[in-house]
DNA sequence: ACCTGAACACCGTTCAAGT
DNA sequence: ACCTGAACACCGTTCAAGT
């Protein structure tokens, strides 16, 4: 009423994203609040508002709320994929290496248990129609098929269609994954426990050499 | 207007379900919509038009929603429990029915896709205040401990802790499954493939006797 | 080219009221 | 003891309108 807007003044967050890159913007809002409040609590209301920007604002530039969680998915697919690679490539590449991939794909999805629910039963559950123009989780996948293969290579992996050797361990570690996030595996220990025998066990049964040490 | 009620007449669904076992009426409906038209289109108001029954009518039997869903999914697992214990015991409780019983459960998943997944994910992963009063799925846990139990006493199964032994099996077969189920397995017979495979090296890898016959 | 505000259809849930 | 009907708070989405 009484001070004169010499400029329009206000609007204090909207001028904030404005000119930013808002998709990107809401892209991690999205992640942030999937991460510390649950993905129930992922609302296209609550992701205008922190963002300073109409509900509707979303629809400029995602074709609704599922295309955001696929973005939300390929962006975990992205980061699951830098640290399985890590983790091969500073285990050295050979059966430590292996393990420690196997480690990190399971640490990841017991770090950011609702990211991890996201990346699976979403948009990869809902036919190839909804699907993003690159499967991202064909990137995490190849990182494995891609080790395997160098394992073979050097002789330390059964020579066998390392496609199928690949989807194999990561239904050993994605079940893994899965069973610690659903609440059956109740103590943190159970989880490393399983988590070390799995993959001991897997790299016995994918691994050629010494004759799978009697257990004692 | 004209007619006069004499009877009350109408109401010709209503009826039916007034004395029945409504509590089971509804977890049935739910059950077969969640079959044939997926958890999405699982509403409480569709629940009781199709009973002939007001929307609100569900509360008098169920705490609310999530409850009803826990309620599926405990016969969910009530059902898995006994295919499995079938396929054991049918398939001789040996080596073949250790086999026939992974098989089971990647069939099952399979087959009941949304019910797989509301079985896992749902009221399991919500932490143990809101878990039904007899957690259902230690029951078909159960069988699998059990039949471990029972190949290591006849000198089948290596001789370590029977509980960790089947927390690793059931990583295996629910890896395998929730890939298929998350389209990752694009065809049926690549899920069929990688189920065989898996069950094979997870017998290896569980089983005890021929040194693991060279790989060709 | 990008964003808003009102409106719409549809949820789960509560609660006073009925029988 | 069991069920109803209206009401409430909250969704995702559409669309004419603004800049």
């Amino acid at each position: 009423m009484a001070r004169p807007p010499k400029k329009p003044a206000a609007r204090p967050k909207a001028e904030r994203y404005h000119h930013g890159d808002l998709p990107r913007a809401m892209l991690s809002e999205a992640l942030r609040t999937i991460q510390r409040r649950g993905i129930d609590s992922l609302t296209l209301r609550s992701v205008g508002e922190k963002l300073g920007v109409s509900r509707t604002a979303l629809y400029r530039h995602f074709a609704n709320k599922e295309a955001l969680l696929g973005a939300v998915a390929a962006e975990g697919f992205r980061r699951l994929r830098q640290e399985l690679f890590e983790a091969w490539d500073q285990g050295g590449r050979g059966r430590a290496g292996f393990e420690a991939m196997g480690a990190a794909y399971i640490h990841f999805a017991v770090r950011h248990p609702s990211h991890y629910r996201v990346m699976f039963g979403g948009a990869l559950a809902k036919g190839d129609a909804t699907l993003p123009p690159q499967d991202k989780s064909a990137d995490a996948f190849g990182v494995l098929v891609d080790a395997l293969v160098e394992l073979q290579g050097a002789g330390l992996a059964v020579s066998q269609d390392a496609h199928l050797l690949a989807l194999f361990v990561w239904s050993v570690v994605h079940g893994v994954a899965m069973l610690a996030l659903d609440g059956v595996l109740h103590r943190p220990e159970d989880t490393e426990t399983l988590s070390r025998f799995a993959i001991e066990r897997l790299w016995s049964g994918i691994g050629v050499g010494m004759p799978a040490e009697a257990v004692k």
